[in-house]
DNA sequence: CCCTGTCATACCCGGCGGGTATCACCGCGT
DNA sequence: ACGCGGTGATACCCGCCGGGTATGACAGGG
């Protein structure tokens, strides 16, 4: 075998080149000239046996293998940065094996407050419990938090999260919600369902990112709760959420429970791999609400 | 942030000295001399700004972030060379996003040759259907063989293998039963418990790698069936196997079925971002079993 | 037809990864 | 006490290769 390894450097190259699929760009992007680029792909491949890039008149494309690698070298990529991480913030507290070290958990932004305070509350009670660092981030992103080391255990929501890749426990179950503005005629409803919801005359669903792009639809899309709760509060749109998110509503909204959603689970998920002490605690601690 | 990602030259060089805890045996593992390997470790230091190895009089021993960085590389490195061996599997024969690579389908050696030959079957019955490789591996191999790239799909037997990282679809469950040397007195019993076997006197219970490591205890390690077998006609030992390894029994041997012993659960397991068609072709077919 | 935008080629240079020689240190044996 | 073996660290040198600049080849479009 003539190549058993890639250097994380030519997966920086490839992917640069394979997402922007033009090696101008990529090479602008990774704050290099464009023919050293251009030779090290070509060099990329020779090593490999394999064509990654089609190289046509005006433009690139990925081949079967360039699609291959893209995915598999994102993946080892995300993995370096996070060992790189990991270690550092190892490194920061602890000194030799004490894994007494920080714990960075991702939590959706505005997401329940409820259970999260319960969660740090009866962590912090444990003795000898690691500190939490809580970090905000957007919808669907603790994933990515999770998979490049900025994190080391994350509030996930299933079905809107996958947790492949990750070990979990589950933590809560509740029923979705539609919120309306309210003055609407369907904010009077006792109960609602998921096809009413999504036909309501002059009312778009509002769309959020599932794995990074939107899904196809009349609504606007939105980004995070504020922006959504603006949205209906202006009569623009309608938003299907959690039963917890009842905490942030306003005056201007109205909620009214879904019979036919799917139950969102909240569950705490963490990398696979993972083996410190630390994490452990948390997660023993979370089982037992 | 000075650093956010790591080069794979500098895992390597380090999970070797992590491995070895000495710079001249794991320079000489790496095929170069020690000074450079010296250097390269304490650049890696500077650049993470962390310390990774203790250095005391006599050896060399790892710190608390030194672990987590064994732990993470090797898991990053996994993931490089994976991305090479996978590209390059995607490159040989398939033009442009054909999919029809070969798979490569790893299972345990001397495994339920039964439920192997369903699958096959099934699978080769499917019109387009992607080629199979089968890589017989040995005991609990699987898992590194997916985690490396050198498999993409495996036949795992839990609790034996752990699926933590992969994605999995149940196929079968079975139970386990003890094979005693035939002339034994308890052959002639129509069921054990755990208990009883794993106290005969003078047939220690044959013991088995679980992640690399055996569990401790008086019975022989064995590293493969046929080894197994062996000792048992011989009357050396005794075994506690899945139901469907009744198959390869010899007449030297009795299987006796263990009425207590938890059951074995075959699953189909893959590496947890795979998108390939190939691969959700046989999933499918597997499924359906 | 030339101009523009693309990727590939040609050539040069500096940095750094790696080698050899050597040092500093410690434990141990006699 | 002293020398020796074995450890990792330091000093110094060199060749390679990764990166830059200049330019070419080629295809579309106004």
């Amino acid at each position: 075998m003539v190549v058993d390894t890639l250097e994380t450097r030519e997966l920086r190259y490839f992917t640069a080149v394979a997402e922007e699929l033009h090696f101008g760009r990529a090479a602008e992007r990774l704050g290099m000239a464009q023919p050293p680029l251009s030779r090290a792909i070509q060099q990329l491949e020779r090593r490999l046996g394999v064509r990654l890039l089609e190289r046509n008149r005006r433009g690139v494309s990925l081949t079967g293998a360039g699609e291959v690698l893209l995915h598999e070298g994102r993946a080892a990529l995300d993995a370096a940065t996070a060992a790189a991480r990991r270690t550092r913030r190892a490194g920061g507290a602890d000194g030799q094996g004490g894994s007494r070290g920080r714990l960075v958990l991702a939590v959706k932004a505005a997401g329940s407050h409820e259970l999260l305070r319960k969660l740090l509350d009866a962590h912090a009670a444990e003795p000898g419990a690691a500190e939490i660092e809580v970090l905000p981030c957007g919808i669907c992103e603790q994933e990515e938090l999770l998979r490049d080391g900025r994190a080391d255990v994350a509030l996930m929501h299933a079905p809107f999260n996958s947790l492949a890749g990750f070990d979990s426990e589950e933590l809560m179950t509740e029923g979705q919600i539609a919120v309306l503005p309210a003055r609407h005629p369907l904010a009077a409803r006792g109960t609602l369902s998921l096809a009413e919801v999504g036909d309501i005359p002059g009312l778009p669903l509002a769309r959020w990112p599932r794995h990074g792009t939107y899904p196809p639809g009349p609504g606007p899309e939105i980004r995070d709760l504020t922006q959504l709760a603006q949205l209906i509060a202006l009569g623009r749109t309608v938003g299907v959420v959690p039963d917890s998110a009842r905490a942030w509503l306003w005056a201007e909204h109205a909620a009214v429970p879904l019979a036919d959603a799917p139950p969102v689970v909240t569950h705490i998920a963490w990398p696979a791999h993972s083996r410190s002490l630390a994490l452990a605690g948390l997660i023993r601690t979370a089982a037992r609400l």
